[in-house]
DNA sequence: GGCCGCATGTAATCTGTTACATGATTCT
DNA sequence: AGAATCATGTAACAGATTACATGCGGCC
């Protein structure tokens, strides 16, 4: 058997979405991660948790591993996708972040990938993640009419982030499984 | 010189806040944490951590230290704020939040203390506040005309936080402030 | 020769979490 | 006697950050 820990691994899938798109050795995706418009805006990483992870993914199967040598350029390590991380990946996309907090990095990423997949994922992704978005919405709007004091100020915070949290998700799912895919997985 | 490191506190300026209130031990503090309607409501805290912060403070000097001894319960560490302790409180508490993500945790725990202090205290943090969080808005804005794709996702989503947070801060700040203080320091 | 870029990491440190340790007293 | 509560932590681990280590090749 494959391990496969269900840890938290979060930036973890954002490389296994990048290496995805191509195989890839790592001095070259970290370059890429932080140039202009990519998924540098919403996360930053830094040399050493960045192989860490690269390692961990391999160890975990995600990912397999070819040498290649060169005349030019000290020995690479290029990594390519497997079936199982390819699995692991749409798992991810299609899966909703489970805490409000967790959108802006983690949705957001998940959106960065969204013209690699095809549309349905990203409609599943965006309307489970809207229902799990007004189910919070309902609990905190039904716990609101009885609080007073301070657990009303933080209550009301809540609403009204989730209510900005679920137009903004209304607003941008159509863009998001609109555009077409560049391959259909 | 007492010592004064401007480290990433954050938990400890709660705890100074508590106990700014009244000298308190430590058992009772955490069980006081977690009441219904208090600051447990956006900050968790567990006792390993909870004795920890406690222990640094005191080596700060922002509290001191009283044991006290009795027949009915075993020995109490009672700990009262300084006037250092006072002091760094209230530079926290003018002190807006660097990042809107802190502001769900960080800023709403000042809140908390909207009634210890005096009403003057709370215009000044909400105002610094909301002149930066104009400025991230600004900021954004200016950036988001040019910006296309992915970026322009990102970018989006950051204005209609931050338009949730200056809305959220506008109409909280007078009631935080129009409240009567407890004490005027 | 020395420095920069490529490409890979390691080691130390910090921060926080988890789970348990200790010992006393009061309750059943 | 045994369990729960009071009151204090400690020890081990997990996770991430910071800074540095290594070695090769090409450029000035």
């Amino acid at each position: 058997m494959s391990p496969r820990p269900s840890l938290p691994l979060r930036l973890e899938y954002v490389l296994l979405g990048l290496i995805r798109r191509r195989p890839v050795h790592g001095y070259e995706l970290l370059a890429r991660w932080n140039e202009a418009g990519g998924i540098g805006l919403v996360w930053r990483v830094k040399p050493g948790r960045f192989y860490a992870a690269l390692d961990k993914l391999e160890h975990m199967e995600y990912l397999s591993l070819t040498l290649v040598a060169g005349d030019a350029f000290p020995l690479r390590k290029e990594y390519r996708i497997t079936a199982a991380g390819e699995q692991a990946f749409l798992d991810w996309m299609r899966t909703p972040v489970p805490a409000a907090r967790e959108l802006r990095q983690d949705f957001v990423a998940k959106l960065y990938f969204a013209t690699d997949v095809d549309p349905r994922v990203m409609e599943e992704l965006f309307s489970r993640q809207l229902s799990a978005c007004r189910r919070w919405l309902d609990a905190v709007q039904e716990e609101l009419p009885s609080a007073i004091g301070f657990e009303r100020q933080v209550l009301t915070f809540r609403v009204r982030q989730l209510q900005f949290v679920r137009e903004w998700l209304q607003d941008s799912a159509p863009a998001a499984s609109a555009i077409p895919a560049r391959r259909i997985p």
